[in-house]
RNA sequence: GGGAGCAUAGCUCAGCUGGUUUAGAGCAUCUGCCUUACAAGCAGAGGGUCCGCGGUUCGAACCCGUGUGCUCCCACCA
């Protein structure tokens, strides 16, 4: 068969990837073996594969992978999050194109709509996944909308419920005016924006001349105000205690009160109060029993409906409908206009806007259902505990402070919101708004009539709550229910799988999912969900920065998959990757990864076109045993250095160890010395043993580099099994001796040709070598690859100086350079004079550690020891390039 | 405002318990080679105030203090 140049990788990709789905090697059920759990942090349902993605699935494949190889049942389950306000804003979108409103339509044709949208787009992402390799165990996709799943997160619901750890309450909630939902803390983003502060009298109501001025960003809720607060120390308003003032433009009468919350040093020393408009204001509010005045509809647009106790004028009902920031500029002109307008003064604030529509929230009173989390925390002890000493261990480590840091300052969770897609809530209410908390219709009536002593009709009827839960109520359930630990508690496969291995996931979802899958996991299993937490970076683009569909900067991934191989996308990425860093994405590592493959395929032509011959082989065999002994270690060394970086998941570092033992070992050293002649035929055992070798290096690089690796294992030979199937040899002891030999071998290769490089003597030109060492027995059985390395005609041993030859050293042992070449003595002076210079001043640094008495006398032994060794060998090396120097003379 | 982290070659990073030569790798750069697997390659080379300052120590890239510059997280002083 005729081998193409290049690796071809599309083909390969494909063929291989439908082979192991036919072969159900990814595929996993309960045996004798240890589970080796991963559960994919479901993306989007509507998502499509960026980035951020593909470093975070390309590591979970190749945790997976090396944990299949190791003779684990390995399980990766993939899926999709219903991503509720996510998707909900873009089914909203696309009927908007079609110009059908959300509000012209009933909840159960939205969710129709939802659905078709959800069965035609959801799940692209996991497709492109296939793409990357990912070897997941495709029987097992889950969804959170699944209807076990479904029902599993309204079992939890009514669940925490009935264990007091739900609770409905009206609170100061986040409020997307344009979501329009509540929202939790966490998906509350702030953003510095240059905002304005203004001044505002507010006149004495009893006519005292004056008046206070307060600072506001906000003159648009002044309407709402009901008091104005100052600190009970701020000797500036002592005599204004007890008095009223009156609010411009709807001259509402209010009192001035004092309490310490109060910053004197800030605006004037004096606050508005509007408990409907904003947190600190509503803790006032509450604390000094002051009314709420809601002057804001859900959309963020003014609204006199609490008003009509003020009697309002023209004035204000025709800022009905105003947006909240059209109305601002308006108050304030207003304001300026009766003259109360002192100043304005450019202000740098923080704003809360909404991970999802960026719209600015709103702080707004609302009915809503919240977890109580301090009560949930004291249940659970562990949530932090097992964090705090490693019974769930985080890398990297530094996010256990962030982890803690946040747990110790927990809020209560609010978990429903205005939405149609995602699990309604199950709370029935009657006309009065009693209500009960049960599965289904007929529970909830049977719950009904027990609680409330009368049937539910005599009431008018149960109405289901119109809300839904928050996506990532149904998230943090993931570890178990998709192994219907939730929906069947106790089954097969969640004994088996449940707690998994590990979790990687981004640091940004550490509050989000992170920390609920572990509350969730001791709620309802009793135990920690993983083992260990893999946090990646951030990917971003070269500079540094964000990708962003703004700034264009956002590669296209099955784009860049098909220019350069899905192989050489994972090694791309990876190797950009410093564990728990951001990676600063860059197209070169990528042509890396090609060239990487190039090497490979390479390397596998070359054996290939090796002819394997069973007779006389014994010279060649017994020229290449060295090469084959010193291999043999080499590769147990690095396998074990792998081992160790795995463990501690320096990924990045175990492919570059992974990458140079293949490349500078494997291609650049021992091939070459085991390399027969041109169209020489090459001993059988050296052939069996190299693709012995070329097979391990096959394996321990499958996981990183999937599609090649199976390639080359099936081009290198005949094949009945596959690589992705293989169960792994564990490392050996190494000989510490071969190796060492193996390093002085390179160091004498490089060496002498650096001296032919500096002497111009030409690749086919050989020489003759002399090599004067104290140890003859180290050079014997490297003879002959270093005669061929080095081109070599001949190599003797000598006692002397050899006149009129290029000489080099190393350490103290000299090599001899006879060739047909002119010396150039004069450069191989001044090259011999450099080194000299350079052994000259290290010596003298060493003389300067071993005359400090106090080095030698308080220094460890072994310190002093090596230290002397420097000496020795300093001075042994120095001697040698003397006696060259008198030899050029 | 509170907390965490980072600063080492042009770039991205290693450097784990303070002593493995006068600090390493990959990429990029430069020089010479179309040598028989590979020019997406081979053989070589150059490149450093380990952010500044002070301290501890026989000894500091590493430990302590301090300054500077970046990054991230948390926190709605209106």
């Amino acid at each position: 068969m005729e081998l193409t140049k290049k690796f071809e990788h599309q083909q390969a990709e494909q063929k291989w990837y439908q082979h192991w789905l036919d072969k159900q090697y990814f595929h996993s059920t309960p045996d004798h073996r240890e589970p080796y759990t991963i559960v994919i942090p479901p993306p989007n349902v509507t998502g499509v594969l960026h980035m951020g993605h593909c470093l975070n699935n390309t590591i979970q494949d190749i945790l997976v992978r090396r944990a299949r190889l190791q003779g684990k049942n390995a399980c990766w389950v993939p899926g999709t999050d219903h991503a509720s306000i996510a998707t909900e804003a873009k089914v909203v979108g696309m009927l908007r194109e079609r110009g059908i409103a959300k509000s012209s339509l009933s909840r159960d044709e939205f969710l129709g709509y939802a659905w078709e949208w959800k069965e035609k787009y959801g799940g692209i992402i996991l497709q492109q996944l296939k793409k990357l390799g990912c070897s997941l165990d495709w029987d097992r996709t889950s969804f959170t909308m699944d209807p076990d799943y479904y029902q599993s997160v309204i079992k939890v619901f009514i669940d925490l419920y009935n264990k007091g750890l739900i609770y409905r309450g009206k609170r100061m909630v986040n409020w997307d005016p344009v979501g329009l939902t509540a929202l939790s803390d966490e998906e509350v983003i702030f953003k510095e924006v240059d905002s304005k502060l203004y001044y505002v009298t507010y006149p004495f109501a009893d006519g005292t001349p004056g008046g206070i001025t307060v600072a506001t960003t906000r003159p648009e809720t002044i309407l709402g105000d009901v008091a104005i607060c100052v600190n009970p120390t701020d000797e500036r308003y002592a005599a204004v205690g007890g008095k009223q003032v009156v609010v411009p433009i709807i001259n509402r009468r209010i009192p001035v009160i004092a309490d310490e919350y109060v910053d004197a040093e800030f605006g004037t020393g004096a606050l508005k109060i509007t408990p409907a408009h904003d947190k600190n204001d509503n803790m006032l509010g509450l604390k000094h029993q002051l009314k709420a005045i809601d002057t804001l509809d859900a959309s963020g647009k003014f609204t006199t409906e609490e008003l009509m106790d003020d009697q309002p004028t023209e004035q204000v009902l025709a800022y009905n409908g105003l947006d909240r920031f059209v109305l601002r500029k308006k108050i304030a002109e207003d304001i300026a206009a009766l003259g109360q307008l002192v100043k304005v003064e450019d202000y740098k604030g923080q704003v809360g806007t909404s991970e999802r529509t960026g719209a600015i929230i709103e702080s707004k009173l609302s009915l809503q259902w919240f977890i109580n989390m301090a009560q949930f925390m004291e249940k659970n002890p562990q949530v932090l505990g097992d964090v705090l000493n490693d019974t769930i261990r985080f890398y990297p480590e530094k996010l256990k402070n962030t982890y803690r840091h946040w747990l110790s300052n927990i809020k209560d969770w609010c978990i429903s919101r205005q939405l149609w897609w995602g699990q309604r809530i199950p709370a029935w209410y009657d006309k009065e708004g009693n209500f009960v908390v049960a599965a289904t219709a007929e529970e909830a009536e049977a719950a009904y009539l027990q609680q409330f002593g009368k049937k539910a009709e005599t009431a008018g009827g149960l109405q289901q709550d119109e809300d839904v839960l928050d996506t990532w109520f149904s998230s943090w359930l993931w570890p178990m229910e998709v192994f219907k630990g939730i929906s069947n508690p106790g089954n097969a496969d969640a004994k088996y799988y449940y707690p998994g291995t590990t979790l990687v996931t981004g640091q940004d979802i550490i509050f989000f999912w992170v920390a609920r899958m572990i509350m969730a996991g001791y709620e309802y299993e009793g135990k920690r969900p993983f083992k260990d937490v893999y946090f990646t970076g951030m990917v971003r683009d070269k500079q540094g920065r964000k990708m962003s569909k703004q700034l264009g900067n956002s590669p296209d991934l099955l784009g860049l998959i098909e220019q350069y191989g899905a192989d050489a996308v994972r090694f791309g990425i990876l190797i950009a990757s410093p564990a728990g860093n951001d990676l600063l994405f860059d197209e070169s590592t990528l042509e890396q990864g090609r060239n990487f493959n190039n090497k490979l395929w390479n390397a596998m032509k070359l054996v290939k076109m090796w002819e394997a011959r069973q007779s006389d082989n014994a010279a060649q065999l017994a020229d290449s045993q060295f090469a084959i002994n010193w291999f043999a270690n080499r590769l147990q060394q690095v396998k074990l250095e792998v081992d160790g970086l795995m463990n501690q998941f320096r990924l990045s570092e175990a492919l570059k160890t992974i990458y140079s033992l293949i490349w500078d070992d494997f291609c650049s050293w021992y091939l070459e010395w085991v390399k027969p002649g041109f169209e020489q035929p090459i001993s059988s055992e050296v052939y069996s043993q190299t693709v012995k070798f070329f097979d391990e290096l096959l394996e321990l690089l499958h996981p990183f580099m999937p599609f090649i690796t199976e390639e080359l294992y099936h081009l290198l030979a005949e094949r009945s099994d596959d690589l992705c199937a293989h169960q792994w040899t564990a490392a050996t002891a190494t000989n510490e001796a071969v190796l060492q030999q193996g390093e002085l071998l390179k160091q004498v290769i490089s060496t002498l040709r650096e001296a032919r490089v500096k002497n111009q003597i030409k690749p086919k030109d050989s020489i003759d070598l002399h090599i004067q060492t104290a140890v003859q027995a180290n050079y014997e059985s490297i003879e002959a690859v270093l005669k061929k390395q080095v081109n070599a005609n001949a190599i003797a041993y000598t006692q002397e100086a050899v006149p009129n030859t290029i000489v080099v050293a190393i350490e103290s042992e000299k090599f001899f350079i006879v060739s047909e070449r002119d010396i150039d003595t004069d450069a191989l002076k001044a090259e011999l004079l450099k080194d000299l210079a350079y052994q000259q001043g290290f010596l003298d640094t060493v003389m300067k550690k071993l005359g400090n008495e106090r080095f030698v006398a308080n220094a460890k032994p072994e310190v002093v020891a090596i230290e002397q060794k420097k000496k020795a060998d300093a001075e042994a090396r120095i001697k040698a390039i003397e006696e060259s120097l008198q030899t050029l003379a």
